[in-house]
This record gives structure tokens, sequence and C-alpha cells, in this order.
DNA sequence: CGGTAAGCGAGACGGTACGTCGTGTCTTCAC
DNA sequence: GTGAAGACACGACGTACCGTCTCGCTTACCG
């Protein structure tokens, strides 16, 4: 439609190197599991990949963005070896059930120190940074988040949740507290713990009137 | 009883200067709200605060720990003034409203730039820095969620909430949906939506059997 | 055939700024000139020339090598302005007039401060840092001595000096008194003083037998 | 007469600690001769010893001038350790051997580090601040120098020297030389170079008519 | 002979410069 | 005409000393 970019020269998509970009990416993510965050440098990841700084500056921003994409590809790459339906939360008919698989799943991701530290890194550049945090939950998290509100959607059609309740706010009462027991250690993450959290969120902390 | 450092000869406390102490703190503080906790440079709190880089250097080991002692005492200064019981949450008898109110407050809280600002650094930099993260949930955060713990624990003898609830992880249903929205922007906050959330935790997503 | 460094990686030559080299060397020389040697930091050089500090690092060890750099560039560069045969001394066949008549060039070369400055900083630097000493010997000083050497050389041949005579030691009679009362301060330095040394040198201090 | 300082209360002399004078002296000199002066600091010697930084720069304006005074301590008890007439040159009559003994003497006491160290760290500093190298001279060199011209005085008397000749500025046809080489490293000190000085400076280059 | 003011060891302080590292831009050369 | 290589201006890092300034303390002198 127009170009993007108005003072450099906008560079020419067509002849880029997806050695060189593979390359990037694998270093990238190579230091952030390695030397962590705030070490990994733009000079390292390009003598790393062997390959030219200018390289690296003609097609990203910032070393987050180099970090986001390289991680974005890897995630895709999980996916598609991960096999079929890319993404999807399973729907037994049992809610509770279903949950606690997803988030044991999730749990379980949360200790792979390959996933973990660019995804850590990303969203602590994001909170400081708007813009990437913002990239950050439009591509990486609500993609996740959408599949629950699908769930607990037809969760709703089947009875088993409230028709008056929001799934968009729902959700966040089990994925948000696993979110920052992992991200800020405010408390250690397990299987059982996700379990209590889905049983709580589904059922409430209030008695019940008869049950 | 046993020396803490050996490297470094471990200044002499008491000769400290108070004087300096509080520049460094108003130095950081504000550098962190005006240019950002990035561009916040141990130079430039020196330069501000009309101090020598060593006289930080000697005191505190990161820009994050200068940070961190600052807010603490922001923190603590401005309890000192709001007043008498410094922190605790309304124990009316009627759990919802009370946690509503502290949530809004919270809210509120959460939009002051003052405390927005300095907060939001560390939590970045404790994301990507365990040591660090952990320093900011045991100083910053913790003793605010003991408060929840109380209230509920409080509760669960008025027999308003479930007996075989943990507590510590209920308060995580209306606190970390918050927490998330906040840090990473991954939703609008205000008082309706946490008023939401309370009433999601207390009182369950499922259907009650009666009503 | 060997690797000259080890550890840093050998700037690449080729691609020096000539433009930085000239910018350097300029302000070196000013700064010295201007407030003194031990007040010329790396810092004021880098900034009179528009530089960065790295670009001084990266070429030279310390400022005194800028300096001697500098120097040896400043004397080559007056060396082309000045003429034709380059550095000589004049063989007229009168041994104390050709002598006479250098040393009083000399002695007008020191009160120049643009020479005195430099010249006096590297001999300072030089007393305390032996590798540089040796340095500011080659390159500086021995080659205008071989002039001597090669005079007085002349004169033996032609009888007016006596064979059995050292002449690099001969020369220090008349060079030797001047260079210290130049840089020691020793005594005051002038046309008649180093026609005095050459009278002495060259017929002695003991009577002569006849005469 | 009157307040030599305005500005500083102008420290007591009485209640001076000789104690730390002494280690002082010996920490400068000490320090000098191991490390070398550039990396010779002011903290350095107070640490060394064990003595308040205060207690240095109340009593000396500057390093040198610490340096210089325990320079002359030292050359005062040397001399004061050495024997009865602390200073002066042989006069047995034959000029030439009473100046090459006191020569040869003189390259001997060069090569002691203990001396050879502070001595030239002392010249360099007064090379390029003209205030100490006259301070050097005046205290250090002219007082050894004046020994030569009182011999060169009693020579002239006995006409072994020429009436005419001046001798502050004959004594540097061998001192001078022989300063040049241990200074400025232009060449190798020893007996017979001292020895060569003096035959060459009394009976000159030139040769003889008859002989 | 007891009080007080000085010198003292110690070391924190505001500064300046150090030498290094990383940034983002630019230029050169090879493919 | 893209990309590897890397020099460049710049800015911040964390360290070392500078020279000044308190702190107790000890020590002499003086009233």
């Amino acid at each position: 439609m127009a170009a993007r970019e108005s003072a450099p020269p906008a560079p020419n998509a067509g002849r880029r190197s997806e050695r060189s970009r593979r390359a990037i990416y694998d270093a990238a993510l190579a230091l952030v599991v390695e030397v962590g965050y705030p070490r990994t440098t733009i000079e390292g990841i390009a003598a790393r990949a062997g390959v030219g700084k200018q390289t690296i500056y003609r097609w990203w921003p910032s070393k987050a963005d180099v970090l986001m994409e390289a991680f974005l590809d890897l995630a895709e790459r999980s996916a598609r070896e991960a096999g079929e339906q890319p993404y999807s939360i399973p729907d037994t008919g049992d809610l509770a059930a279903d949950l606690k698989a997803v988030l044991r799943a999730t749990v379980d991701e949360l200790q792979d120190p390959a996933f973990d530290a660019p995804s850590r890194a990303l969203a602590a550049e994001g909170l400081v940074n708007e813009e990437l945090g913002r990239q950050y939950v439009a591509k990486l998290l609500e993609p996740s988040l959408q599949l629950y509100v699908e769930r607990l959607r037809s969760a709703q059609k089947a009875g088993h949740v409230r028709p008056d309740v929001d799934p968009r706010i729902a959700l966040e009462l089990f994925v948000s507290p696993l979110a920052q027991r992992w991200l800020q250690y405010t408390g250690p993450i397990s299987h059982d713990y996700t379990d209590t959290l889905v049983d709580y969120a589904l059922y409430g902390l209030a008695p019940r009137p008869q049950a």
C-alpha cells in the first residue's frame, strides 16, 4: 500500500537472506538462555550468528524486537512439530477436567528454560515499554487466552458456567494467578496448584447454600 | 557475629550522610518517573542528587537496588503520612464489600505515576533477575498480600468462606488478575473490573444448584 | 610470521580514519602547550578532537604514546616545510663555527613553546617509564646526535679533532650541558653559553703547554 | 614575622608527630622504589604509613613535595652515616684523578635503586613543573655542583685549569653528560665512561699544537 | 591538675579521569 | 546491491584517587 518507513530507504525484503535470519533467531534465543537477557547484546547476537551488526539493525529496531520475532518463530515451529490442531483446548464436556489438563501442560512448559527465558525477557521489557508490552500481549498472550474464551463460551452453552459471566474476565481467575507466580516468583507452581485454582474459580470461595 | 562482606572494606554506616541518601532517593524516583527506568542511569541519579557516583556505589550494588530502597522509603513515608493503622483491610463483616473497597483503592494507586513508574520498573527488573524479584516480593508484595490472608481467615471464622479454602491461594483470584492487567497491559483496570473479580471469585463461575 | 597482539583483536589499520588521526595530533599538541602535560587528559584530547575516546584507545596504548606520535609528526612536518637538506650540520671546514651555529639554532628552538612543551613532557614521562624513555631517545634524540657524530668524524679526517676521540662521547660535551640546562632549569641558556661550551669542549680546560 | 599561610589556620608545627613524619617518609620512598612514581599515590602512602590522609595534606602540598622531603631526609641520613665531612671533593693536587674518583662514586650511587627511583621521579616531576624543578636544583643538585666549582677554583689557583675558564660552566662538561645518560637512557654509564669524560673535558677534543 | 584545643587515624564525601563495553551509524570490500 | 566486517561518535559503566570534610581519640599545654 504505502512504504512503511520514510527516512531509511526501506530495505528490499525480497533480497533478504533467509540464512542470516535463522542464524540470528538461533543466536538470540541461545544467548538469552545462556547468559540472560540483560547480558544479551546485539553485538553478541551478531557475532554468534556470524552476521554483521548492520544486518540486524536493517531488519529490526531493537534487541527486544529481534527476540520477539525469534520467539514467535520458535513457538510456531514448536506448534508445527507438536502436531495437528495447533492450538485449542480440549472439549470433553467436563470443563474442570479440560482446564486442569491445559493448565498442567502450561505449567510444564513454563519450566522449560528454552521457553521461560525468552518469554520472561520479553515480558520484562514489555513492563517498561508499553509499545512492546502491547505487542507481547497481542501476539503471544491474547491468542492463547482466546482459546479459554472459546472453551468457556462452549461451557456456558452447555449450562456449566453462569450465562452472565464474562469469559474474558473469568479466564483470568485461573490464568493470572499462575502467570503471576511464574513471572514474579510469588509462589511455587505445580499441577496441584493449578488444579486448586480451577476448583476455586469454578465453585467460588463462599460456601454453597445447600450443596 | 560474622563478617558479611569480604572483598570491599565494608563502609562504615555510622558515618553515612543522611542528606545524600535522601537526595539519591529523590533523584532516582524523579528520574524514573520523568525519563523512564531504562534511561535512568546511575550517573544521572548522581548528577541530579549532587552527589559523587562513588557515594551510590558505596551503598548500593546496582541501580535496581537504589530504586528498591528509594521506593520502600517512599512507601513508608506515604504510609506514615496516610495515618494510623498503616496497612490493613477493613473488616465490616461484609467480605465482598471490604475487598471491593480495598481493590478500588489499589486501582487508584496504580494510576499514580509516582507509584506506577518505580513499581513497574522494579517488577520488570525482578522478572529477569530472580534475586531481585524475590526481594520485590518479600519486601513489597507479600506484606500486602498477608493482609488479604488475614481478612480471609477472619471471613472463614465467620463462615463466609469455605473452611477448606487456602487463603493464600484464594487471594490470588482477585489480586493476580488485577496485577496482570496492570503490569502487562492485558486489559483496562477500573473499579467495575475489580468489583467483578470479587464477585466471580467469591461465588464462582459455575451455576449454583438452588440460588 | 607471528601475530603481534593476542588479547585485543588488532584493529585494521587500513580502515583507519586519517581525519581523526590528524585531529588527535592537533588536539594533543595544543593541550600540552595550553594546559600542560599533567592536565592534558585523554578525555580532553578526545573532546577537543571531536572524537570518541575509544578511537584513541584503539590506536594508542597511552597518553604518552599519543603525544609521542603527534610530536614526531609535527617534527616531520616542520622539517618538510623547512626545506631541502632535512637534517645535517653544515661543514664549512671550521668545526667550532659549525657547531656554534647549530647549537645557536637549537637554543632558539628550545625557546619555542610549541616545541618545548611536548618535548619536555615526553622527556619527563621517559624518565619514569624506561620503555618510553628509550623510544624517546631512539626516535627523537639519537637521529640528531648522529649528525654530530658525522660532523666530528669529518673533522677527525681533516685533523681538527684528535683521532683517538670517540665522537659519540665527544658530542655530549656540548650537547648534554645544554640539554640539562634546558630540561632541569640548572641555568640559563643563550648563544653565548653554547659558544662557550664549544670552546671549552674543543680546547679543554687545562692550559695548553705552548699556545 | 608573619603567618605564612592565610586561608588555612597554619598548623602548629610544635605539635607535629615525628612518628608520622618518619612513617610517611619511609612509605613514600618504599612505594616509589616498589611500584614506581606514577603508581605511588597519596592514599597509598597514607595507608602504608598507617596515617590519615589529612596528616599528609596538612604538611605537604603535593605528592612530589612529600617525596622531595623524604629524599632530602634520606640523603641527609646517608651523609650522616657515611661519615665526617659530609660532602666534598678530595683535593690531592691531581685534578683529573680527583674528578674521576668522585664521578666513579656517583656512577655507583646512580645504580642503587633506593637512590635512583626517587631521584628520577623528582627529576621527572621537575621537568614539567618548573617550580618544583627549581627546588630540585636548588636543594639537591646545586649543592653538589658547588663542590665541583670549588675544586675547579682550587685547580685554577694551582695553574691546572686555565684562569679564564668559568668553573660553573666547566663542571657541566663532565657532569651533564653523565646526568643525561643516567636520566634519559642515552647510553650506558660506567667508570670508563666517566674517566673518558674527564679526559676529554680537561684536555679538549682538538689536537694539541706540540704535545 | 583538669579543661580544652590541637594533631591524629579513619574514612565518607563531591569530583574528575580512567579504560571498557555497547549502541546505532557509516563505509569498505567480497560475493 | 546485500551482507560480513568493523571503525566511528557517543554515552554509561564501575573503579581509582584527588583534596576536603567531619568524626571520635589521644595528647600536650595552659590557666
